[in-house]
DNA sequence: GTTCCTGCAAAGAGTTTGCATTGTG
DNA sequence: CACAATGCAAACTCTTTGCAGGAAC
């Protein structure tokens, strides 16, 4: 079976070609570089990834590329934690939601089938057809010797 | 029965007075804005919304007031669409979340009781205190007649 | 060769900070 | 009358934009 990275990248081709936009270098390392080293990031931390890489795609590409990789579904935008913008990659991962740890901001992920139902009531009531959901939850460790309590706090509080 | 604002002012009051705050003129207004005009808002548009009513409370003093008003649980921060902050007031209204319009942005409340069993299996797998939640809900609307489609973003996008 | 994409640097939005001044307790 | 809170403006962070050069098709 095909990595997750390989077919994102066929994936991208395929989007490239149906939208007459062009591959280009930066695109490509810029969706390597998220599908085979992270999982939570932000903009800024993927540039000075890249950097660090010794890829020298600028930031106006980096964002540029995000956008890109939101529009052909390969990537999901969040908006958690103090208002920073976040960005994972969607591609053989599970469906899943966000556990917040308000004391060191560890992000951590959980499945709730149960949302299902919610998302369907919804949108019946509505009558809206749901695109995506995000459903956070902050929250305390009830230990108070938590290990995470004293770490430092994850990205994107 | 006494007001929501009402209600407000005594609660702000008791916390100032518990943490040997004072209670100013600028903290009593921007309460007071929050509880009598605004449901959705953002810091920026509270602040133009004072100078309109002739109240000049600084930008610094916006931000901190706000600050205090979510520390003391009267207003909630929520982070949803583009990344920009909006504040809520939380007094007199039912527990709800939110569902936002992809081609308007207006943002609608729904109530989902079924939240409560997610959250509690999330806390008891987790061993974690939950303090707070937010489902967000993304759709666009079924009808391509929809009065919103065409209609001003809404703030918060 | 045309058009899209990139890099750079500057601009822009939203938020925070430092410091002198004001006003509450 | 001490010390917290305010106002102002400048700083800061993250993101976007304009434009010239370069690369994909």
């Amino acid at each position: 079976m095909e990595s997750a990275a390989a077919q994102a990248q066929a994936i991208l081709e395929a989007y490239l070609a149906e939208k007459g936009l062009r591959r280009t270098e930066e695109r490509t390392e810029v969706l390597k570089a998220i599908y085979e080293e992270l999982t939570h990031f932000d903009a800024e931390s993927l540039h000075k990834h890249l950097q660090e890489k010794g890829l020298r795609v600028s930031r106006a590409t980096v964002y540029n590329t995000l956008d890109l990789l939101v529009a052909c579904g390969l990537v999901t935008r969040y908006h958690f934690g103090e208002g920073r913008t976040l960005y994972e990659r969607t591609l053989g991962r599970r469906q899943h939601d966000h556990l917040i740890c308000l004391d060191c901001n560890l992000i951590r992920e959980f499945c709730a089938p149960q949302m299902g139902p919610v998302i369907d009531g919804v949108a019946r009531l509505f009558q809206v057809k749901p695109v995506q959901h995000q459903l956070v939850i902050y929250a305390h460790c009830a230990d108070a010797a938590c290990p995470h309590r004293s770490s430092e706090r994850a990205i994107g509080r």
